[in-house]
DNA sequence: AGTCTTTCTTGACTCGTTCAAGATAAGTGG
DNA sequence: CCACTTATCTTGAACGAGTCAAGAAAGACT
């Protein structure tokens, strides 16, 4: 996947093409579910000295035009990642902290389907499910 | 409500009984949703000069309790309320910010259930459901 | 009451994130 | 291809929610 796809999404979404940019949509690209500080750093293993403020920028940029969608579990810092639009939730792990992609639970988006939401319109629903992961059971299981 | 059923609570929970968690546990019931900075405020209405420490620990204990549940919609600080252990969750809206409770989606606790999990144990699943609330969705069509 | 342990007070401090001012470079028309 | 306009980046400081630490205070048990 050479630099071209990302410019091309760059400037489908009506952005200015820039280096620092390319480097964190590519970085997020890389580090799916990455905090801000690893994404400084993948950011600057493609392109050296990207202040850590232009990545501030760009993720915010990218979040808006819908090309990276940040998530923070309780007691994190911002994470992000390149799968958008899709609906997708994820699973936290208590013991490790990992984070894994979970679809949606029934398979066709219930989540957005509140019983009763007392009038809301509500156009998205987030959700974490927190517990443990297969290593973290086997690990507590053996002791 | 006096304060003899927070003191029975915090018994039960195993917890001391002091002044400031008195006066933490009655703010929480009295502002549910609310933020730590007011609930500081609303502490110290009940019992003048509690350290904003004070209310942090208080919390902290707390929620690890049972007694208050802690949640915290991304952009937000933490809130905190005293209903718990019903697995309701959250509807907030994005032009007012107003929380409201949200009884599980299809009535039998089918958050829990995610088709998918790869092999995680969940065991809680938090979810907020992102919209716009009655009032707004009227005054953003009004215009 | 006396003693022990937990909890509270005070105050400093961390860290993720944001703000601000000037420098730089992407896009655009000539 | 060059100059122009404006968005974006750099640098560096600032902010604020939350945490840490040491000593003082006050629950709980005997």
């Amino acid at each position: 996947m050479p630099d071209v796809d990302f410019t091309q999404q760059l400037r489908e979404a009506g952005l200015r093409v820039t280096r620092p940019r390319l480097a964190v949509l590519a970085a997020v690209h890389a580090h799916p579910h990455a905090d801000t500080e690893s994404l400084i750093s993948a950011a600057r293993a493609l392109l050296a000295d990207v202040s850590h403020q232009a990545v501030y920028d760009s993720l915010h940029a990218l979040t808006g035009a819908g090309l990276v969608r940040s998530f923070k579990p309780a007691g994190s810092v911002a994470r992000y990642e390149a799968r958008t639009g899709d609906n997708h939730h994820h699973a936290v792990c208590r013991s490790c902290g990992a984070i894994v992609d979970v679809d949606c639970a029934v398979g066709h988006v219930p989540c957005l389907t509140a019983s009763d939401s007392r009038g809301f319109v509500v156009d998205e629903a987030e959700v974490i499910y927190w517990g443990t992961c297969p290593d973290c059971a086997i690990t507590a299981a053996a002791t």
